[in-house]
DNA sequence: ATGTGTTCCTGTCCGC
DNA sequence: TGCGGACAGGAACACA
């Protein structure tokens, strides 16, 4: 489910309630999520304090004072919510635990911090903070499509001799890190750059346009809480509301929205995902 | 090295 | 109302 835009909501979210302030008690109510979490979890989480909670594509990461960083990801509809906020340290102010319901921090002063995933394709590990870089989920990521190393120079190298469709492409973390089914569809309509195009077969100048189109998508998404469709929340349960501005992205059938385009939103399958976009402006 | 297909898991929705 | 199949914000992994 989640893409940057929607991680980013959640760090935002969770950074206040965690940041300097100490995990008071960790429950492990399921051993395995999409691989086993780490030996011991709840107990390295116990007394830690939390250094700082950053994001790198779609992981969130926390830096603890025992030189450990936990990282979480949300896969496809994991959710982070946080109940208890200002109402003290009574157990009485959370909601007692759902289903898939699978990991409980109590936070010091009273927050708690539910990891919910019901298809459970969500991660968590521990690791040490200063080989954090070299852990294998986050080795090999691309650049954040918001930061500095996200260029046309990068992107124009990267796509170069590439015959795999450039919707591909893009979903492919080592090229750019964050992105995902909703924003690639986006980026690329607002870029006029067709998904089905090889993406080494694109014009420069029109790969250029990328770089602003997905800065731009992420940003405003970001801007707007993230996009709901079906599971995801921000971390007081509020839904994102991006969904109301996707030009593409769950319209088959429904008119392009492009300046002055009679066309029609088309819905086809690439690599066993779909994939939306109007064929008449994006080529 | 590239590119594609399968797989993990649960929930929801749609057509018959 | 029940039942089967398609589909869902991800991405590792196995294979051509």
């Amino acid at each position: 489910m989640p893409e940057l835009p929607e991680v980013e909501t959640v760090r935002r979210g969770l950074a206040p309630v965690l940041e300097g302030r100490r995990i008071a008690r960790a429950e492990v109510r399921r051993p395995d999520l999409r691989w086993p979490l780490p030996e011991g979890m709840a107990g390295r989480l116990a007394g830690a304090r939390v250094l700082a909670l950053a994001r790198r594509s779609k992981y969130l990461l926390a830096d603890l004072s025992t030189g450990e960083t936990l990282l979480i990801h949300l896969g496809m509809s994991g959710r982070l919510l946080v109940s208890g906020r200002m109402l003290g340290d009574f157990a009485h102010a959370h909601p007692a635990p759902e289903r898939h319901d699978h990991v409980v921090l109590d936070i010091e002063g009273g927050a708690r911090i539910t990891f919910n995933d019901p298809r459970r394709f969500g991660h968590m590990d521990l690791m040490p903070t200063a080989a954090a870089g070299a852990h294998p989920l986050l080795a090999g990521l691309g650049p954040e499509p918001l930061g500095n190393g996200f260029h046309e120079d990068y992107l124009i190298a990267r796509l170069r001799g590439r015959a795999m469709p450039v919707k591909s492409a893009l979903l492919d973390q080592r090229l750019v890190a964050g992105l995902g089914n909703i924003y690639v569809a986006e980026a690329l309509f607002r870029a006029a750059i067709a998904p089905t195009r090889p993406a080494g077969r694109i014009a420069a100048r029109r790969v250029a346009r990328l770089v602003p189109a997905i800065r731009d998508v992420l940003t405003e998404a970001i801007a707007a809480g993230g996009s709901s469709l079906r599971d995801f929340r921000q971390t007081g349960g509020e839904l994102g509301y991006f969904q109301h501005a996707f030009r593409v992205y769950g319209r088959e059938g429904a008119p392009c929205l492009g300046e002055g385009c009679s066309g029609t939103v088309r819905r086809i399958v690439q690599s066993g995902r779909s994939t939306f976009f109007c064929p008449r402006c994006q080529r």
